[in-house]
This record gives structure tokens, C-alpha cells and sequence, in this order.
DNA sequence: CGTTTTTATGCAAGCGTGTGCAACAAACGT
DNA sequence: ACGTTTGTTGCACACGCTTGCATAAAAACG
């Protein structure tokens, strides 16, 4: 038996006894058809399960509808919603998400953005890794819109949404302060990713204007269990730090923990603790993480509105703030 | 200004100085070309950043290579799980995954079925919620495979991957009976989602079999903050189970902390909890969850490999089992 | 009723591909 | 030398759709 087919505008057609050019015109908004026309147009799709071939309309309209996110670790919580969050929005404009997972060292995000342009993509939104300035430059040049979330890096003719991290660094520096912690640390990943570099600069650098010193670590993937590690190389320091600040709320999950059940240290009390994203597991009982919230929805909402309309203006530059929730994570507040 | 537009085949031809198809054939593998215009053609195309144009391709092959990813609460953390093996998983194959998201009722399953028609897609995946006979039938009949994954029920032509809840909730009761228990409890949302409500069932048949009563209790979707309303009706009845079969677990994280927390409970000295699904949260030092772990890669796996080569039975279904991961939540073991 | 305006519809071209077919050239065998 | 095989290439059509243009029908107007 052959491969079964898509039933075509021609099929249609024919049943209703019109013209495809007819049955193409019932299904654009604002096209010119008779009412008598488009009544047996609907009702000769409907019979035949008719639906318009997107392919062919978006090679026909310069414009597939496709909206490609460029993501690797999509399991992180934060990650996670902010996916969620994109592709709803992008559903309210009629676009679609498609998904390219960057997990992969092979699959890096060059030849996702090469796979977007191959599907004609309208837009692709870039939230893992740095894409080579040659082929950005291919997709503005291509018409295909580009917005980098949290790269922190410039290039033309992309939108840029940026957190304002550096300065919600320092407002954690500033919290510890006023909690009377003296003896200061910074839990971090290697994983070198800008807005986390920033987090740690912004940090520091507001402790060094105070004079106060803060011992960095670094270890491993931004995860859960790199907070486990991180927390048992800082906790075991011969001057044991009495607040933390991590670069993400996963490793502090991970800080809190072992602070918890392996010393046996109290939260707050004998050491804070601060993080960065606010995923769900922050507001959890078993931690009470004081943290800073990511805008997510704004974030999205910035994206495709952008996607939307063309900005007049040729390249943009969108510096959002990350607003600072108090739990129990922290003395005071 | 106009519109920006993407480089075509009929360009790097003229460039190349052969025939348009010369250039198609280049990039078809096993098509018949001469090394030396391969070569030409590849120079010409690289200049210009040439990329095939996979929605015409997809028009002349009848096949897109996009595959239909439907589901709700993304951000849940076995959901994003599985999103992510599967799009690992199809980009394995040289597909790509489609996102929809059915978060709003209005925008629901069948809905999202008839875009994945739209665009062709070569493929449906369903996570959430069920579509109506007359859409998948529709789906089938265009030669779309669809894949129905812990949806329990049937549909002609499409695969359906299940897992072996109602075995699953059994071996669950006989755990908590060989930890001594003897006043059990079963905390679900009141989603009704097929798998949730197979573990239930499951559960109370292993018990009634065993003349153990278990008191069930239903709240709100299948969240966190659900697990910590349904602990606080189930622990304050009269008679205070001493072990708690929570559907899932997210209920069981909310479940046990407030437990532990508000009513100053131990686990599992006094009351025993089993979760479902392995998230990686159950892990976390704050929880250790003894928990049924679904196979997620398998899943994945079985359903790419269904598509990548059309199976000659015209259904199938297949049943996996979930592995029950021993760790603190449950005496015993 | 004749003329102008409006509205509806079919025709055909075009979007960027893949591919069967024929033509052609080169290589090969005898 | 000639027939045969092998390999390469261009032409032209098809895929399913949109849309400008011309035309026909209907409506409006004097």
C-alpha cells in the first residue's frame, strides 16, 4: 500500500466545485470571496479533513512561522520555564517553537542557527552558548531575526536582553552586610557562562569597595551536586565562611543542603545563603531560599514583541533588573 | 528598505556556473555529480551562505523532518526530562521538535494536532492530555505517525508507549506493608490524568486484595503546593496514616516537607513516603525519595525509533515498567 | 437603460526544491 | 571501427500554495 497524503487545496477545490484560487482565499484573512463561495469552501475542507499546508504557504509568504530556541540543559528549572514561557507567547502571535538541543558538543549552537536558517526560521532566540559572529551576521543578513537572552555579548542587528547581574551582585553583598556576616564567599560553576561571570565580578568587586575579602570557588556543571562539592571544599576552609553567595539557585540547593545535614550548620543562623533564578524549588519549605527572581515572563514578552513588530531602530540593547526575594535564607531582610 | 532574503540554489548556480540542479544534486546524497563541479558548487554555496531550504525540500519529499511535541506544564521536571531525551533523540535521526504547548484550554490537544497537520510534521508526540478519535484518525489517514505516550488509551495506528503503573502501585503497597505500616494513604491531584489515576487504582486493588483500607485524598493539579494541602488534610484525620503513596513526585516532595516541617514528623520513623517518576529533585539530600523511576531514555527511545523506520504492524503498543529506586523515605528496603 | 463602480473569481506565474528522462561524453570491450 | 556501458548534466515538471491581473457579474447611479 502506498504512503498515505496530505489532502491538497486542489482536492478541495474540486469537491466544491471552485477554483483553487477560491479555497486559497477562504483561508487568508481579508482576502475577497462571496460568502455563498467560502460556505462550501469550509464545508468541502471539513468533509475532507483539509488543512493549509504551512510549508508551502511560508515558502509562497517569505515567512514560515517558525521560531527556533537554541537551548542546551533544558531539564533546568529556570531553563525550563523560561521555554514555557516562550513558546506560550510565541503561540499568541502565531508563531511556533522550534526546538534545537545544543547538549551535545557536536550540535553547537553555529550549526543550530544554520539548522534555523535551513528551516527558514523567522527568528531564532538563542539562551545556550555564543553563536561565531560569521554566521549571525548570515542570519540578519538573511532577514532572519536574532535575540540572545543573557549573552551579554554585542552583535549587530540582534536584540539583546540582558540582566542588570552585576548590580544584583552587589545588592547580595550588600544583604550580607546588613545581616553582620564578615567572612565571605562565592560559590560558582566552571562553566564560565557570562551572567554567572558577571554575578561573580559584580560580587567581588562591590566586597573589594568595602574592604571586605570573599573566597571564590569554582567546581563542575551549574548543578545540584556542584553545590554539594563546592559547599564541602568552602566549608571546610579553616576560617569557615558564614555566607555564601551562589551563582545559582541549583547550586545553592546543593549548598544549603550539605551545610544542613552534613555540618550541621544552621540556615540562617549560622551561615546565609543566597541565590540567583527563583526557580520553584527556592520557595520549597525545605529551603526558604532568599534569592533573586529572573523576569521570565518579561523576558519572553520583550522577545516576541520584538519578533512581532521590526524595531525601526537596527539593533537593541535591553538591560532588565532582577528584583530580590526575601526568604529565610538570610538574616534580616 | 527591502526585506532581506535567503540565498536560493538558482543563485549559487549562476555563481557556480552550472545548472540549478547540479546544485540540488550536490547536496543530495547518493546523487550523481562530478567531483569537480561538487567542488565548484561548494565554494559558490559557502560564499554566499547557501542553505537548502528544508520547507521546499520538505514540500518536494513529502516529508519535513519536523516532529510534533505536544504537551502542558513543560516546566514540571519529569516533563522537561523527557522533552529533553526526546529532542536529543530525534536530533539523533536528523529530525527536529516542534513545541506546543496546550498550558490554555483554549489552545488544547486537538488543536495542536491539526497544526502538527499544518506543518506537515512528520510525527505527533503526545504528552498531555488525550485528542479526540476523529483527529488522530485524520492523522493517521495523512500518513502522520503519532505517538501516545502514558495515555492509556487506544488508537488505531499510532504507538502507544505505557507504563505499568497499576504493577508499579502493588509493588508500592507491599513496600509499605513490609515496612511495618498499617494505616495508608493515597494523595493525588484531582488532574485525572490516565497514569495518576491507574497508581491509585492500583494501589487500593493491592490493599482491598490484602483487606488494608487506604483513604484517598484529591487536591488541585499535581503540583508542590498540591503535595502540602493533601498532607495537611491526610495528617490531621483522627487516625494518622503512617505512610503516604503520593502519585507523584512533586506531590511527594510537598508531601514530606510538610510533614517534617509543620508536623514535626519524621521520615520514615513515622510515616513513609513513595513518590513516582525518579525527578531529580528526589535525589536532593532534603528528600531522598524512595520513588519509581520511569525509563525516560527508553521512552525516548522507543518512540524515535518507531519513527525513524515504519514498523509493518499497523498499531502497536508497548509496555515498560518503572524500576523502584530504594532510598530514605521508606523503612526497610 | 447605459455607464460607472464594486465585488468575486479564474488564470497563470512564481516561491525553492527534487527527480525522471533524455542527451551527451567518455571509457570500455571486442 | 563500432556497440555498449557508465557517469554527468540540463531540461522541465511537480510539490501546494499565494497573489497580481484581467475579466465577468452584480450593484449603484444618473
Amino acid at each position: 500500500m502506498s504512503r498515505k497524503v496530505f489532502v491538497s487545496a486542489k482536492d478541495v477545490a474540486e469537491r466544491a466545485g471552485v477554483s483553487r484560487s477560491a479555497v486559497s482565499r477562504t483561508f487568508t484573512p481579508g482576502a475577497s470571496v462571496a460568502d455563498e463561495t467560502r460556505k462550501r469552501v469550509v464545508e468541502a475542507a471539513e468533509a475532507l479533513g483539509y488543512h493549509v499546508n504551512h510549508l508551502a504557504r511560508g515558502l509562497m509568504r517569505n515567512e514560515s512561522g517558525l521560531v527556533c530556541l537554541i537551548v542546551s540543559e533544558i531539564d533546568t528549572p529556570y531553563r525550563a520555564n523560561l521555554i514555557r514561557e516562550l513558546s506560550r507567547q510565541l503561540q499568541n502571535v502565531s508563531k511556533i517553537a522550534m526546538l534545537i538541543n545544543t547538549d551535545r558538543a557536536d550540535k553547537n549552537v553555529d550549526d543550530a542557527l544554520r539548522l534555523a536558517i535551513s528551516y527558514r526560521a523567522d527568528a531564532s532566540i538563542v539562551l545556550s552558548g555564543m553563536p561565531d559572529k560569521s554566521i549571525t551576521d548570515l542570519c540578519v543578513k538573511s532577514g532572519q531575526r536574532l535575540v540572545l537572552i543573557n549573552r551579554d555579548e554585542q552583535r549587530e542587528g540582534a536584540l539583546m536582553i540582558n540582566l542588570n547581574d552585576r548590580d544584583a551582585a552587589r545588592r547580595a553583598f550588600i544583604a550580607f552586610l546588613r545581616a553582620g556576616c564578615r567572612s565571605m564567599a562565592f560559590a560558582n560553576s566552571d562553566a564560565g557562562t557570562p551572567s554567572l561571570v558577571a554575578r561573580e565580578q559584580g560580587f567581588c568587586e562591590a566586597a573589594r569597595e568595602h574592604g571586605v575579602e570573599v573566597v571564590i570557588e569554582r567546581f563542575g556543571p551549574t548543578r545540584y551536586q556542584s553545590g554539594v562539592t563546592l559547599a564541602q571544599r568552602l566549608l571546610t576552609r579553616e576560617k569557615r565562611p558564614d555566607a555564601i553567595f551562589c551563582a545559582n539557585d541549583l547550586l545553592a540547593c546543593g549548598v544549603m543542603d550539605t551545610a544542613r545535614h552534613q555540618f550541621k550548620l544552621s540556615v540562617p543562623d549560622d551561615l546565609c545563603v543566597l541565590g540567583f533564578d527563583d526557580i520553584e524549588q527556592s520557595s520549597w519549605s525545605s529551603y526558604h531560599l532568599t534569592t533573586f527572581a529572573q523576569p521570565v515572563e518579561k523576558i519572553a514578552q520583550k522577545a516576541v514583541s520584538w519578533l512581532a513588530q521590526p524595531s525601526l531602530t537596527d539593533d537593541h540593547s535591553c538591560k532588565l533588573t532582577a528584583e530580590l526575594i526575601w526568604r529565610g535564607s538570610v538574616r534580616g531582610g
